[in-house]
DNA sequence: TGTTAGCACTCATTGATGTGGAGTGCTAAC
DNA sequence: GTTAGCACTCCACATCAATGAGTGCTAACA
């Protein structure tokens, strides 16, 4: 933006005809080339004078004397910014993503990110929807063996966690009964900042002998509302994908990058980010681009991340990301990431 | 076994020491190193004499004219069935794996293959037990919405599963009660194979006009009892060890490789192998070896994959991995195989 | 007959050298 | 302001020789 104004139309045309270039060719673009490539009719001379103030502005690099230019961070920085806009129109035919409705919201991610994967040629990633503030709607305990009740806590959004008790002395039927009536009416409706000590002494006076029940029910449903970084589980596809692309699939680097998509803890810098500058709503559109150094994230400097938020409303969210080389297509990236978060809206408001 | 006649005691302690150079070194062993790694006191010519015949015999194989030997895929095979075995009881300490006690069994899997991809340096996957034939335990229909039942269902080992229904009208708490009650009396029990089309559809009739919330609810159950091959989760970790092993990490083979792990669809196949000759009792140490061309996935004919099935009695098994190049550690990898396999044992039969 | 020393030979690896070509920067002319 | 021309730079690639690890073979030895 800021930077854009120094830039006569010209040199725009050129930096994003060598960025375009670039992004198909993945070498070095000479002067020559863009020449024939614009139809500005200009030699190659001429072009050589305006890449080398271009350069000399930062947008654009020689990896070493005399060869071609390719654009630097700044450069793609300017070409997302800006220059891409102008092409938008251009290419928005919506592709139907086929994602067929199914029951577990896992499945849909996973085949999500799948789907992304094969259709960009780049490395993905999503989260499920986390629950801010996730209010308790229903507890449920039941009998399912001698000494083992089974509790079923559902969680606002319908986000069903279970977990098996054991109990150290066996428990009849109509105490178990009392117990759901207890945990119910005390608990429903709230969220985990208001279960508090008090109210948990409580409860557990009221259990008499079980209070240690109430205890790892209260345990249960703190698990189930509280969606904590640890929690959190990111889904990933193709990455391998990374290898289609030279520059970044030589040995060290590959194998970096593929530890951090199996860790997965790197990826969830990402998504702490993302939801942050998400809720300070630049732009609007929920998408963010890190270009190289832009990343939160050290191993992966040599690529380009974008990332989108899907927002369900009622305060869930969720992340997807795709992850590729700094010359990715980012067109098509951003496109695909837009119709994607429709779709995602549309399935997850019908479930 | 029937190979190993052929050799004599001299040849076989060369083998042995021509393997293990190779396992430690990766490069091709020549005589004089063999010479001086031995205790036989035999100059570099003798121990030619001796390579040249175990060549011909096709246990060892020369890369390239006047190189160093390495060993073939049968003399791999040989080391596991007999060399190795003599020196077994050396190295035996059984390494505590600290794994906490943790209630969800996908936490102690995800644990356990990544300590067992840390320990050994080598990729690793892992199956949950899989419930051959497993009976019903429990069914419980709750209403957790204006339209929406959520029906939990749990199976013999405490395996449960839950699935949200949408309903097309209302349902009252007291037809909830009664469908509970008509589920649990009816499918109590019974094992997928015995619920049959009829028993559904009289099922369906007691119900009257609620009798497609018993469709659902006996898909819920059917989802829950089976666990074919589709549903199975299979873990992984350390895919990236391979790049440590120079003959693996070439670009396009570890492509290939982690594609696989990533797939996991081709590791199934390892699962599938690894029970069936597991049911046929063979040697009784659940521990299966694919060298090279053994293993039935092609993508992995320049691995070597070591599996183990744990047996948790009542029908549940699971499945242990560990993937790695042919010159793989096989002591230390079979050796943390079986402790592990106890160690699972014991964590899965307290839980 | 089994073992060993010696020697010629093979072949991957490594480093040096040279050439071709793509691309630049500069200058001079239009 | 634009362009043609030219000298220059530097990577990429191929070629070549030197190196050295390792073999196979033969002849001598115990």
């Amino acid at each position: 933006m800021q930077l854009g104004n120094e830039l006569d139309e010209r040199k725009r045309i050129i930096l994003k005809a060598i960025i375009q270039t670039y992004l198909e060719t993945g070498e070095p673009v000479g002067s020559r080339t863009i020449s024939k490539y614009t139809d500005l009719n200009l030699s190659s001379a001429t072009i050589r004078n305006e890449m080398s103030d271009l350069e000399e502005l930062g947008y654009i690099i020689q990896p070493y004397t005399s060869a071609g230019r390719i654009p630097s961070d700044a450069g793609y920085r300017l070409y997302v910014d800006e220059l891409m806009k102008e092409k938008e129109k251009e290419v928005s035919e919506i592709k139907e993503l086929m994602i067929e409705k199914t029951d577990k919201m896992e499945k849909v991610l996973k085949q999500v990110v799948k789907i992304l994967a094969s259709n960009t040629n780049y490395a993905t990633m999503i989260t499920g929807p986390t629950y801010h503030r996730n209010k308790l709607k229903f507890i449920q305990l039941s009998k399912v063996g001698e000494m083992q009740l089974l509790a079923v806590v559902v969680a606002e959004g319908n986000l069903v966690k279970n977990q098996i008790i054991n109990l150290q002395e066996p428990m009849d039927e109509e105490t178990v009964l009392k117990l759901n009536l207890l945990l119910n009416t005390q608990l429903n409706g709230l969220s985990i900042e208001e279960i508090n000590l008090k109210m948990i002494s409580r409860m557990k006076e009221q259990a008499g002998i079980h209070s240690d029940v109430v205890g790892s029910v209260v345990d249960a449903v703190a698990k189930a509302i509280a969606t904590d970084d640890e929690e959190m589980e990111i889904y990933t596809s193709g990455a391998t994908n990374i290898f289609k692309y030279p520059e970044l699939a030589d040995t060290s680097k590959a194998s970096e990058l593929i530890s951090a998509f199996e860790e997965k803890q790197e990826l969830a810098e990402f998504v702490k980010d993302t939801m942050e500058s998400s809720e300070n709503g630049e732009k609007g559109t929920g998408i963010q681009v890190y270009i190289g150094n832009e990343s939160p994230v050290k191993t992966m400097q040599d690529c380009s991340v974008v990332t989108a938020t899907y927002d369900l409303g009622g305060g869930m969210q969720g992340t997807i990301g795709i992850i590729g080389p700094k010359r990715m297509d980012y067109e098509n990236v951003v496109d695909n990431l837009k119709t994607l978060k429709n779709q995602l809206d549309h399935i997850f408001k019908k479930t």
